[in-house]
RNA sequence: GGCCCGAUGGUCAAGUGGUUAAGACACCGCCCUUUCACGGCGGUAACACGGGUUCGAAUCCCGUUCGGGUCACCA
């Protein structure tokens, strides 16, 4: 038996199998040609962030776009970070939004697929088989550094002004003979598992990234750590072997991770795995003071997806949004295609920006308005109710009062071909039906200066008479211009703007005083609908209460 | 500080040696209109700076500045 041999079952008394094995469990996948295999891999420490949604979302779309596979793998190997909940959390974040996968856990407590587990914490056995192996090859070794062994070379480092790290001539347990780190095992020292390096910083590598193009970096040098001192494997060599392993073709990642492609690209070549295609995403900025940084999960309630369920915007809404982020010229192919799905678009990684986008909440209303504009009144009732069950409890109070009345508050300019496009968010509807409730009702807006208290106190009291609920909007119109000759007002505008001298002004600001008693505001929808949907009785009253705070 | 990436209107962005430098959001004006919204038309507004290369540079090269990322037994 060889010294590294001898070594090898020292550090892994409990592993009995041979990286063929796994090889033979998880083999290539029989895709079609060109068929891509992508994945979502959070950690679970927190709620899900708008970052990893957007980069789920290209992942998914990159993978169904080819015929191919988009998988959800859990990163748990840090369990000091970890969040009691938080993987279900960004499951049921990703499903909200529709971007379900494929394989993996795709549902709290539901997973699917031959690849797995796809828990990292579960999948030990099968890092510390390619680990063995690589101290088998002599191409890995134990480390018995301390933290403060680590922390005294860090500042010697520092001292002598070279590059901080566990490489080259500081790497010191990387000189310890077989014979050496077995006595030190036996006797019981903690040690973690570190790659033996074979780069050189002198030397260059250069890989194609899909979205950033040609990049060019010093070769890793640095002797990284596999395996923590718990067995569990770090990042750099997760990723290597479960990519590997659950036959990732494309990996679909933020942009942070850039600077630790030469890690992965050794990590890869060593263990005789063919790389997988990177591209890395930009990620999403948030103006402050003037730059730009980082969406924060601290600082920015925008950060985490919640926050657009609090608000109320459709799920829909939020993905419209990020596509436009994702390609740019998906605004141009939605307006040609108001109603296909989005998978049909041609999404192309290498269209991505190269560079982060500033959240954009105005354009984030704009693409909401668009989206909740084009829905049925029933779906926009509903979604309220939703959302006002959920979030404002006096307002769930009145709309859930009466549905079909609700229904009608949500009917009013909808559904024609020129949709009303004034609501962003759910949270916009308690203000936006605020005078469809006697309880919320109350006169917002002043009189417009062109017209005196006095005339509006006749207007009322003209149109009060001959005020008639069951009229159609035509016959409506035509009452309230029968009102403006004897009050001096001209029913024609176009015949007011002629001769504006000749009259105190025309049809619509006589609907302007009515719609000022009814609604409280100076603008509204279509008045004749607000009136016939409050009902004869409320109208009038509405028409005398504010008659009588005029003539105040 | 080392390494890497980036820089076109307020924002998102087309653009790859010759363009009147697209488009969208926001903003402003006009039209349509009983108000608003919708829609239509128009407008303000940009190639970070300095050197090259070239007949010609937003585009290629170098430098500067500024922004971002990363340098853990975190991901």
């Amino acid at each position: 038996m060889s010294m590294y041999e001898k070594l090898a079952d020292a550090m892994f008394p409990g592993i009995k199998h041979t990286p063929e094995h796994f090889e033979n469990i998880y083999p290539p996948r029989q895709l079609k040609e060109g068929a891509r295999v992508t994945r979502i891999a959070p950690s679970p420490t927190g709620y899900l962030h708008l970052g990893v949604l957007f980069t789920a979302m290209v992942n998914r779309i990159t993978a169904k776009s080819t015929g191919g596979i988009f998988y959800f793998r859990l990163e748990d190997t840090d369990k000091k970070r970890e969040v009691e909940g938080g993987a279900e959390d960004i499951l049921k974040g990703l499903n909200d939004f529709g971007v379900i996968p494929d394989e993996g856990f795709v549902a709290p407590g539901k997973t699917v697929g031959d690849y797995g587990p796809y828990q990292q914490s579960q999948r030990a056995e099968i890092y510390q088989t390619y680990a063995k192996s690589l101290v088998l090859q002599g191409l890995a070794y134990p480390c018995f550094c301390s933290e403060e062994d680590r922390q005294a070379a860090r500042e010697n480092q520092e001292k002598l002004k070279v590059r901080t790290g566990y490489y080259g001539e500081f790497a010191v347990c990387r000189n310890l003979s077989p014979e050496q780190a077995i006595e030190k095992i036996q006797q019981g020292h903690p040690f973690v598992v570190r790659l033996r390096s074979p780069g050189s910083e002198e030397n260059r590598i250069v890989f194609d990234d899909v979205i950033k193009g040609k990049i060019e970096m010093p070769e890793n040098d640095e002797d990284i750590v596999l395996l923590k001192s718990d067995g569990i494997p770090t990042y750099h060599f997760a990723h290597a072997v479960d990519d590997h392993l659950m036959r990732t073709t494309h990996v679909i990642r933020g942009d942070e991770w850039i600077s630790s492609v030469p890690k992965h690209l050794q990590l890869f070549k060593v263990l005789g795995f063919k790389p997988p295609k990177y591209a890395h995403v930009s990620p999403i900025m948030k103006e402050d003071e003037g730059g730009k940084r980082k969406l924060s999960k601290r600082k920015d309630p925008e950060a985490a997806v919640h926050y657009y369920a609090e608000q109320g915007y459709p799920a829909d809404s939020v993905m419209e949004y990020l596509m436009t982020i994702a390609n740019s010229d998906y605004e141009e192919w939605r307006r040609r295609n108001p109603q296909a799905p989005r998978g049909e678009f041609a999404f192309n990684l290498k269209k991505m920006s190269v560079s982060g986008a500033l959240f954009d909440i105005n354009k984030l209303n704009d693409v909401s308005k668009t989206v909740i504009g084009a829905m049925d009144a029933q779906t926009v009732t509903q979604s309220v109710l939703n959302w006002a069950r959920e979030y404002d409890a006096e307002f769930y109070g009145l709309l859930s009062r009466d549905e079909n009345y609700a229904l009608g508050i949500f009917s009013i300019d909808r559904g024609g071909d020129k949709p009303r496009k004034d609501i962003a968010k759910w949270s916009d509807a308690p203000a936006y039906a605020s005078y469809f409730f006697d309880e919320t009702f109350k006169i917002e807006d002043d009189l417009p200066d062109n017209i005196n208290p006095g005339d509006a106190v006749q207007i009322i009291d003209e149109y009060s008479k001959v005020y008639n609920p069951d009229e159609d909007k035509q016959q409506w119109f035509n009452t309230m211009k029968s009102v403006c000759p004897k009050l001096g007002f001209c029913p024609e505008v176009k015949e007011y703007k002629k001769n504006p001298q000749g009259y105190k002004g025309h049809v619509g600001d006589v609907s302007t005083v009515i719609r000022l008693a009814v609604t409280g505001r100076r603008n509204s929808p279509d008045l004749c609908s607000i009136m016939k949907l409050l009902g004869k009785e409320r109208v009038l009253e509405r028409l005398k209460n504010y008659k009588r705070e005029l003539a105040k």
